[in-house]
DNA sequence: CTAAATGCAAACTATTTGCAACGAT
DNA sequence: ATCGTTGCAAATAGTTTGCATTTAG
C-alpha cells in the first residue's frame, strides 16, 4: 500500500466521516503528504471497491466518504450542509418486504434543518 | 407557455415516467418539436420548481423526471437500469419519528435486480 | 529490472449560464 | 417596441483516464 493510499485511509479513519474528495485532499496535504487529486479519486475508488470505506452519494453535491461500514442512513442539513448518521436498524428488511424481492443496496438521504441551524433561524 | 415548454410537459405526462433529460430531448425531436438541450434543461428546472414535474436524483446517473407528483419511492434495476415506483405510505412519518424533528425531504433509491432480469440471469 | 502507483493534463458527463437573435403581443 | 424565450457555445463541477515518469521491491 502506497504512502498516498495509506494516508488517505488514515485521514478517513481519523475523521468524523462524511468528507468530500476535495476535503480529503486538503487534509492529506496538511499532513505533508504529497498527493494529487487524480490519486485521491483513484484511491477512493479502490478503497470503496475493496470495502475499506463507504462512498456516500448526495444528490446535487459531491460524493462523500465514510469510515463507518455498518449499514446506516444519513441526514443532511439544508442550511449548513453538514451530514450526520442515523441508524434505522430494520430499514433493509423493511424495504425487502416492500419490494418483495432481495435488494442489493439502497441510498437514503434525509434533508432537514439541524438543531443548531434551527436555533439560529428563529428571529 | 412556449411550444417547447409545453411539448416537454406533454412528453413527460404521456411517458411511463422516469426519463432523463437526454431521453426527453429525443422524444421531443421525434415529435418534430424544434428544441435544444439548453431549453430542455432550462424548462425542466422551471417545471420542477413550479411543481409540475418531479426531479428524481439517481446516484451516479443522470437525473430523471417524473410525472407522478404524489410522494413515492423508486427502485432501480442493477442490470437494465430501469426504474419502477414503489409506494411506502408512511415512510415520511417514520423518518420524522426517527430523526426526531421535521424533515424537508428525502431521497430513497433502492437497488435490486428486477424480475425480468432475474429470469434471464438463471443459467 | 519490473510492476505498480503517481502526477499532469486532457477528456468526460451532466448541467448551467451569458448573450445575441428570435418571436409573440 | 418590448419582454420573454430560444439556440448556441462556452463555462462549470465533479470525476475519470491516458500516458510518461517515478517509486518500491
Amino acid at each position: 500500500m502506497s504512502k498516498q493510499k495509506n494516508a488517505l485511509l488514515e485521514v478517513i479513519r481519523n475523521s468524523e466521516g462524511h468528507l468530500t474528495a476535495e476535503e480529503l485532499f486538503m487534509r492529506c496535504r496538511e499532513q505533508q503528504v504529497d498527493i494529487s487529486m487524480a490519486t485521491v479519486y483513484r484511491n477512493l475508488g479502490i478503497l470503496s471497491m475493496e470495502g475499506s470505506v463507504k462512498r456516500i452519494a448526495v444528490p446535487g453535491e459531491p460524493d462523500r466518504y465514510d469510515k463507518t461500514l455498518s449499514p446506516h442512513e444519513h441526514v443532511v442539513c439544508d442550511r449548513c450542509k453538514r451530514m450526520a448518521d442515523i441508524c434505522m436498524s430494520d430499514m433493509r428488511q423493511m424495504l425487502e418486504r416492500w419490494v418483495g424481492s432481495p435488494i442489493s443496496s439502497y441510498d437514503l438521504c434525509v434533508r432537514y434543518v439541524c438543531p443548531s441551524c434551527r436555533a439560529c433561524e428563529r428571529t
